[in-house]
DNA sequence: TTGTAAGCGTTATCAT
DNA sequence: ATGATAACGCTTACAA
């Protein structure tokens, strides 16, 4: 490996003059400057990330935190991410599992964004305590270290039930996420006020996972009970396309007897058919933000919490509720 | 932050006893190292890794390297890598455009393994030239610091063009990758081999990217030119998608008009209508083949280039050849 | 068993 | 304009 010791060796110099030089200080002379620039470079110089973090006690990295690097949400997210880090001179690793969390307290990253139930809030808390700068995608976290960028769950979580009734539904099932999922929790709190002020329709509420296979559960239970045609609210797109991919090899189809809605916009979904009606929002908007939150964090400037708003996506998966037709 | 320096201080020892009782060394006596421990957690202390790296001169992470956060192919080759490197003491981070690149000569990771065509082989010999390990995915690059995993592409694009011969059809069409694909180079040697052996069939390539649009180009070209049922390999899932995407509005259809396969067999294909017939691979066993080769090259044993199989996955979105249908 | 001290590669203060 | 030197937090020979 070589050094800036190196370097000044060979340019008959002393390592500070070095470090001025490779640092564009202006205390250098031009001339002295270009011959060490291309020692530098003779010498395929690196700087040593590991003593600069040390000396500078900063990194320039900034971590995200995700659940597992499956799940079509975050490509977008992440894209909006590391353009915003870049041009602040940041750059932007993704982590995964609890083994990785060292990071932040190890201060291998300047700062984190989390999206990842996993990643308690006790912990979360405990790091900010200790000065560390995070922004929260999931939940919502008290603290002058912390800040929230969210989702506008409830406005997103009332079109959509909203819509179901407009189309003349009496009957909705609700799909919901994993217990102590957030997004699930305010997801629901807004259905039940929507349910309130529809004491006519029927509400039915079945726990589901947020993952395939609880879309598929709930699509056996919803056959089940078949009598006429339900809507179903599916709380993510992802349990939307389980609950359709069980439907499939059955003589019941959705925009027909089943009609679903889901929550996302997920680009699979523009892939099905029917075309899936969800919940839209901007995912590399929503990347972007968190990063320039978190960014403003670390300078130290103040920071209000964020919204990302949504909008609806109708898609042929739901139709006018019509006279009873039976699955034949 | 705390340092070992203020637990020395608290404890009453040098720092050198800290640090001892801190890394279970037998040095020290099981009392001072329960008291010391007691102390460390009463402050809350966490080593600093710009330290420990740098005394150390290894970070134990590892980067992979993407062209990008989007992609359907990534998601369990990550989570194998990562299973394999956390098992090994390591943390796996993921990585995306040129400008983290620093990331391996600054030697904040000690290895990367590559999937990023953009990411250029000069460079990357250039780091294997100065003993930095690297595992490639997506090219041969000869050099005792890098290792290939590669998919068998040959098997794979043969298994394909002979499975649409099989099935009688006479014309068929080759949607290829961007140029300077390793991948897709591979896959167009093998398909130029099974046309050897096969000149009663038309062969006809047409250059792709394998990005939706490349797929949904080649339809657009396939219907300009239409006379009677062909068949298409797509040289990639996601230009398949593309494809039938394209051709979802209009008369023709898949499995009829047109017989389409892909390449991947990324988990959307078994939600499309007809399925896609393509070509699979385990993607974790890639990442975690991955990793292993890549901690074996740090650890300095000898490492062999590994191969990837394949196998043929049939859809319907291949049929028999049959008397010829035209387009109502 | 514990302490002293050197050194990892930088940056930055203070002399010169 | 340049140099000597301390410091960042840690590991590890070597000394006691």
């Amino acid at each position: 490996m070589v050094s800036i010791k190196d370097i000044s060796k060979k340019a008959g110099v002393s390592i500070s003059t070095v470090s001025y030089a490779l640092n564009g200080s202006t205390k250098v002379t031009d001339e002295t400057r270009s011959r060490i620039l291309a020692i530098a470079k003779e010498l395929n110089y690196v700087p040593n990330a590991a003593a600069r973090s040390l000396k500078k006690r900063e990194s320039r990295i900034i971590g995200v935190f995700l659940t597992d690097f499956k799940g079509d949400v975050y490509g977008d997210l992440l894209d909006g991410m590391k353009e915003v880090c870049n041009a602040q001179g940041y750059d932007l690793i993704v982590c995964s599992g609890k083994q990785s969390h060292r990071m932040l307290p190890e201060r291998m990253i300047d700062g984190a964004v989390i999206l990842d139930q996993e990643f308690e809030s006790k912990e979360l808390l405990q790091y900010a305590g200790r000065d560390h700068k995070i922004v929260v995608l999931d939940r919502e976290l008290d603290h002058p270290n912390i800040n929230q960028v969210l989702l506008d769950n409830k406005a997103g979580a009332t079109l959509a039930a909203e819509y179901l009734i407009e189309q003349g539904h009496h009957k909705v099932y609700i799909v919901t996420g994993p217990e102590g999922s957030f997004d699930s929790a305010q997801r629901m709190k807004a259905i039940k006020m929507v349910a309130d002020r529809n004491p006519d329709v029927e509400w039915i509420e079945i726990p589901g996972n947020f993952k395939k296979s609880g879309g598929e559960r709930a699509a056996e239970r919803v056959m089940e009970e078949y009598s006429s045609p339900a809507a179903v609210f599916c709380l993510n797109d992802e349990m939307a396309i389980g609950f359709c991919n069980r439907l499939a090899d059955t003589e019941y189809s959705i925009g027909e007897h089943v009609h679903l809605i889901g929550f996302d916009n997920i680009e699979l979904t523009r892939y099905m058919q029917p075309r899936l009606a969800t919940i839209n929002y901007s995912k590399r908007k929503w990347g972007e933000l968190a990063a320039e939150q978190l960014i403003k964090l670390l300078s130290g400037d103040e920071v209000e919490h964020e919204r990302i708003y949504v909008t609806l996506i109708q898609g042929e998966s739901v139709a006018k509720a019509r006279m009873q037709v039976n699955a034949t």
